[in-house]
RNA sequence: GGGCGAGUAGCUCAAUUGGAUAGAGCACCGGCCUUCUAAGCCGGGGGUUGUGGGUUCGAUCCCCGCCUCGCCUACCA
């Protein structure tokens, strides 16, 4: 209703501005005033328009104000302040609307024109070793934003890319090899091992990786300097393929990759593809990008400087004079002939965006219930569903990668692909890091330098970091523990309980990765992670709870109450002083779509996030002020039940958009 | 050296992208359970938005200088 709302109004101050002035603005902001005083929606645009008319702002808010006439849905408007023209909304006519309001999903950009097909890609572990606490707010993030594009009606691909051939996966290879000694048969028999125990591939990894990692600098010089011989004689190997090197590799990426799945799984976060590095060589995507470069001039052959022999791009925002040496340029081809990471990042974007004139061959590899995921394959199964080729694409990956990022979409620009360049969104956020605190408390020894730091990096690499199953499983135990000691659900619910524990434990989890906004830091402590009161998860749960205790005390479902709605007029109820809370209630309720639009435009699912506690916390307010059940005012109870059918409606929509599930009880 | 990001209440973070009195949570102090569940509600203290200038009706936000911190910047992947 308040988009709506939004739109109509700056519709008609453009059509005021366009007759009274001759004016054409790019946009007319609107906004939320601080404050109900002012009404519930505020122009400052005769601010802007001061200095161009030479009059005082205040004189042509009035003229503004004069000329705008009523508008449907308003009640009026007025200047405030220096200038600011506030309107005020007809608020039983706003109240009908948003009661009216679909149920389930309104699809925010039904307006005309073909739906816009996105391809997301997120998660993108290195398939050796377990995921951890970073992992899990990249796949969150990615996931959520996921529902929030198909929420928004938007066909949306939602991809994990995996660098099964990478020199991460070579050192865990290295250790099965060279430090345990394995062949490729034994290596089988230690999954099936590991199977049969029902112990995880991923934490057997995860030892071994940080092993390996230590075992390259444990050495002398001249053995240090051989173990580095064999780490990159073994990446070798298994880039080319068709040893048993490439076959170990295989074996275990495989294997890790099926867990990291798993671990998702459990947080609601599924795929539709998974392509992987090891095609993206075989079918040689980076031979037919290699042609396209070179013919559109953005790769060019450098015979000087530091860079002689390589094949070299300009980097974005590089100024270098004509027919200067630009010894800052990134190397795309190496002198001996071998593609760098971004070459190759290349070749699979232009496959992204249907630029490649090559495509996988697809296997099926995990099933969903209600769907299936599948793996790229030099060879693949037929008949098979298409992927790439789509028209916007968002990259979740962490900050520290916007430098190669830049280079790909800059080499995309560089081709003429502009309009590509531009729906190329590099969905950056900040890192996870652990809390000083939090690592002595996990047993890590920790330097004098690190303690004085608010946060210290996790690292892979150095086995150092908080697994995301390890926090899933501390945070089910915790939740279970509440569960039981409220005796949720009556004393035999126990089968219930577990579920209700679950969902949420990954409310938990799943909030507290998106409160915060992309770019800060994470530093995370187990005593926030673990916290359900305030700003989390379960408080929002809690109020949708609470809610629905009212519906099933009452003896009548939310649907009939806002049919029932229908039939009443509220407007007492909703004018003067005393209604002006449970007002900010309806108001907050309406927003979902205006919301909804501003965490695309600005990829920041954060604001949905913040929306949805701000919600929860009106509801509270007005669930302790007004009791609905001994209200003896017919009329005035149907208001205040379809005041809580449209909050419950709400929260449990905009949760869900989260990807957090509302118990039936807490 | 260059590039990107950050610096806001004791702590962790917001601030509708230049708007009206800078807001939440946690922590601390004090109240509220015979009521639709206290994972809750109400009240309280807490701020020179790192710093110095500039732009304008208006700056936490934009520009310039400085200070502090983090990351990126290799023909490794």
């Amino acid at each position: 209703m308040y988009l709506e709302m939004q739109n109509r109004l700056a519709e008609h101050l453009r059509g005021v501005l366009r007759s009274k002035y001759d004016l054409e603005l790019q946009s007319i902001p609107i906004e939320i005033p601080p404050d109900l005083k002012f009404g519930e929606l505020s122009a400052p645009v005769a601010f802007e328009l001061a200095r161009k008319l030479r009059k005082e702002p205040k004189v042509i808010a009035q003229e503004i104000v004069a000329a705008l006439g009523s508008i449907d849905g308003f009640a009026g408007f007025e200047v405030a302040g220096a200038g600011y023209i506030n309107g005020r909304l007809d608020r039983t006519a706003g109240a009908r609307n948003t009661a009216l309001e679909s149920y389930f999903y309104i699809r925010l950009l039904e307006k005309s024109g073909p739906v816009q097909h996105s391809l997301v890609e997120h998660t993108s572990i290195n398939p050796n070793k377990a995921a951890h606490i970073g992992h899990l707010r990249n796949a969150i993030l990615g996931d959520t934003f996921v529902r929030l594009l198909r929420a928004a009606g938007q066909r949306v691909d939602v991809q994990n890319y995996i660098d099964n051939t990478g020199v991460q996966v070579a050192d865990v290879v290295v250790g099965f090899l060279y430090l345990e000694g394995r062949s490729v048969a034994q290596v089988r028999q230690l999954l099936d091992g590991l199977k049969r125990k029902g112990e995880r591939v991923d934490y057997y990894c995860w030892d071994l990786y940080a092993g390996t990692s230590q075992w390259y600098e444990q050495g002398s010089e001249d053995e240090n300097a051989a173990r580095k011989k064999l780490r990159y004689a073994t990446l070798h190997e298994i880039e080319h393929g068709g040893n048993e090197t490439a076959e170990i590799a295989e074996l275990i990426s495989t294997a890790v990759l099926k867990r990291h799945l798993e671990t998702m799984l459990r947080l609601d976060i599924e795929y539709d593809f998974l392509p992987r590095e090891s095609e993206i060589l075989r079918l040689k995507f980076w031979d037919a990008a290699f042609e396209q470069l070179k013919n559109t001039g953005v790769l060019y052959f450098e015979t000087e400087g530091k860079n002689k022999g390589c094949w070299v791009m300009r980097r974005p925002g590089a100024e270098v004079a004509e027919g200067a040496l630009d010894e800052d340029a990134k190397v795309i081809v190496r002198s001996n002939n071998t593609v760098t990471y971004v070459g190759k990042d290349i070749a699979y974007h232009l496959w992204k965006f249907g630029l490649l004139g090559k495509d996988f061959g697809y296997k099926p590899f995990f099933t969903y219930p209600d769907h299936e995921c599948w793996i790229s394959a030099e060879h693949g199964d037929e008949p098979h569903p298409h992927f790439g080729g789509a028209q916007a694409i968002y990259n979740v990956i962490d900050s520290r990668q916007s430098d190669p990022q830049a280079n790909v979409i800059q080499a995309l620009r560089g081709m003429g692909y502009t309009e590509q360049a531009d729906r190329y969104t590099h969905f950056s956020y900040e890192m996870v890091a652990l809390t000083p605190r939090c690592a002595v408390e996990l047993g890590y020894s920790v330097s004098d330098e690190d303690l004085a730091r608010p946060y210290i990096e996790v690292s892979g690499r150095k086995g150092f970091g908080v697994k995301a199953d390890d926090l899933i499983d501390k945070l089910i135990a915790a939740t279970r523990a509440e569960v039981d000691a409220r005796q949720t659900g009556g004393a035999d619910a126990e089968a219930g309980r577990q579920r209700i524990a679950e969902q949420i434990a990954i409310g938990a989890l799943r909030y507290f990765m998106l409160k915060f906004t992309r770019n800060s830091v994470i530093a995370f402590d187990f005593k926030d992670a673990l916290s359900f009161e305030g700003e989390t998860g379960p408080y929002i749960q809690y109020a949708v709870v609470r809610a629905r205790n009212i519906f099933r005390k009452a003896g009548i479902t939310p649907e009939a109450v806002l049919a029932e709605f229908k039939a009443i007029d509220p407007t007492a109820y909703l004018e003067g002083p005393a209604a002006e809370d449970i007002w900010v209630l309806w108001l907050r309720a309406a927003r979902r779509t205006l919301v909804l639009e501003q965490c695309i435009s600005t990829s920041e699912p954060a604001y949905l996030a913040k929306h949805a506690f701000q919600l929860a916390q009106e509801f509270n307010n007005f669930y302790h002020k007004h009791h609905i059940l001994t209200e003896e005012d017919p009329a005035r109870k149907t208001f205040l039940l379809a005041t809580a059918a449209v909050a419950l409606r709400e929260l449990v929509e905009v949760l869900s958009w989260l990807g957090i599930e509302s118990p039936e009880a807490m």
